[in-house]
DNA sequence: TCAAAGCATTTTGTGTACATTTTGAAAAAC
DNA sequence: GTTTTTCAAAATGTACACAAAATGCTTTGA
């Protein structure tokens, strides 16, 4: 056996790249809250059988993004108000766990080079007076790879499934108002420096309530955005 | 056709009922952890064509009982004592969320009855000077019982959703090492009644602390256990 | 006009054949 | 004797055909 070069054999299937760019499609918008999903209509656009459409179904049904009704097939899923609101709080929860453990076991050189990274860029971007859309996807980035970071050091593999499925709720419905103002990104920019202030100094506890709070605050901001404009919808 | 008597149409297909009997047959542990699941042999076993064993294998591993790998297949996951741990710590994140929205949103008539005859249930078996494999089954089921209340009073599906798959891996894996002594069972028993206390006060709060510390005891009695003798594997 | 029944269409569920990949062991090379 | 290569058996991936169920529309009846 040479294979050194290659750790990964690369070798995927129809099923599996269908699933990703399902997964993507859904997470975009491209199929509405509630539609179904019809395999042949599908098999047409992809030029390929409806095997591979089903396995790429029930891995996305497995996921959370599409449920499946027997004999009838399936659907995209449709996530409630309620079910945003408690997905906020679960992904408290579970951040603020990873959190702890982060703080507990440490970080390594890479992850805190990536995390100050991280804070740095997100440093210079929060100065400005006002964000472009540009500006907020990228903050969407850097707090992505902040987070991303907490969940590699403290989480095991089980937490960040968990995550994963808690973070698909909102962007894939059509409720998602998440607050871009910048008074609101400068203080979760700042949340983020004591957060790893706190994972630094091994203060597992300080970690894990302010990661906690970190989360529901941007909870608490989308019900104060949907009570004041309530026909958003 | 009348059918007035039956709300649900029953109608199911073999792929979700050969998902429920291999789910059983996996917790039960029939199958070693590990374990490659090959299609063409529970076709046999099952006289069924393989499409349907496919089905079933999707979703088990959505559920996160088996894992896929392309062009490989399907294998029993396998739960090292560190998922285990994590596996309670996350239980125990969930499950102090879930008891904190029990006491905010209040249980109905129905669930404090349910509630209240599981207390008393572990009262009478609890006084017990030492426990028969019965008692012990027997209390695993109270325990269920008053847990699924505070899921169902608190819970959304999506945090059953996440305690489910979470539960899952203790009993799949051979780890499965939880302390029986009576005073572990009355120690457990009499957290019930403060976190039941602490719900019909409304003490939010105070539940999902008394829940959380609950849920990793048991995590801890566990690791006590396996230091104690390290070599069962 | 409206409701119900019947029927054709559509869609999902299952079986099966074939293609592709992996696997494991025998054979060959060093 | 050990390692590498080769190759057949086995297992998974995919396509397709048919069966069973659901859907929607038309027709029928009051």
């Amino acid at each position: 056996m040479k294979k050194i070069a290659t750790p990964e054999p690369e070798t995927t299937t129809r099923s599996v790249s269908i699933a990703e760019s399902l997964r993507c499609a859904i997470l975009a918008g491209e199929f509405a809250p509630g539609e179904r999903m019809i395999e042949i209509h599908l098999c047409e656009r992809l030029n390929v059988s409806r095997t591979p459409i089903r396995a790429a179904f029930q891995a996305l049904a497995g996921e959370g993004l599409l449920v499946h009704t027997p004999n009838k097939g399936y659907y995209v899923r449709e996530f409630s108000l309620e079910d945003i609101v408690q997905a906020y709080e679960i992904r408290a929860a579970l951040e603020g766990l990873a959190a702890r453990r982060a703080a507990q076991m440490g970080l390594t050189r890479e992850q805190m080079e990536a995390a100050e990274a991280a804070l740095l860029a997100g440093d210079l971007l929060v100065e400005k007076e006002s964000f472009t859309q540009e500006d907020r996807s990228r903050y969407g980035q850097i707090n992505k790879t902040f987070h991303d970071v907490i969940h590699n050091a403290g989480g095991s593999s089980m937490i960040k499934d968990m995550l994963r499925i808690s973070e698909q709720v909102a962007p894939s419905s059509h409720h998602n108002v998440i607050a871009f103002e910048p008074r609101d990104v400068r203080r979760r920019h700042d949340d983020h420096h004591r957060i790893y202030e706190a994972i630094l100094t091994r203060d597992g506890g300080r970690a894990e309530i302010l990661m906690r709070d970190h989360v529901e605050s941007v909870k608490l901001s989308l019900i104060r955005t949907l009570h004041s404009k309530p026909s958003s919808n």
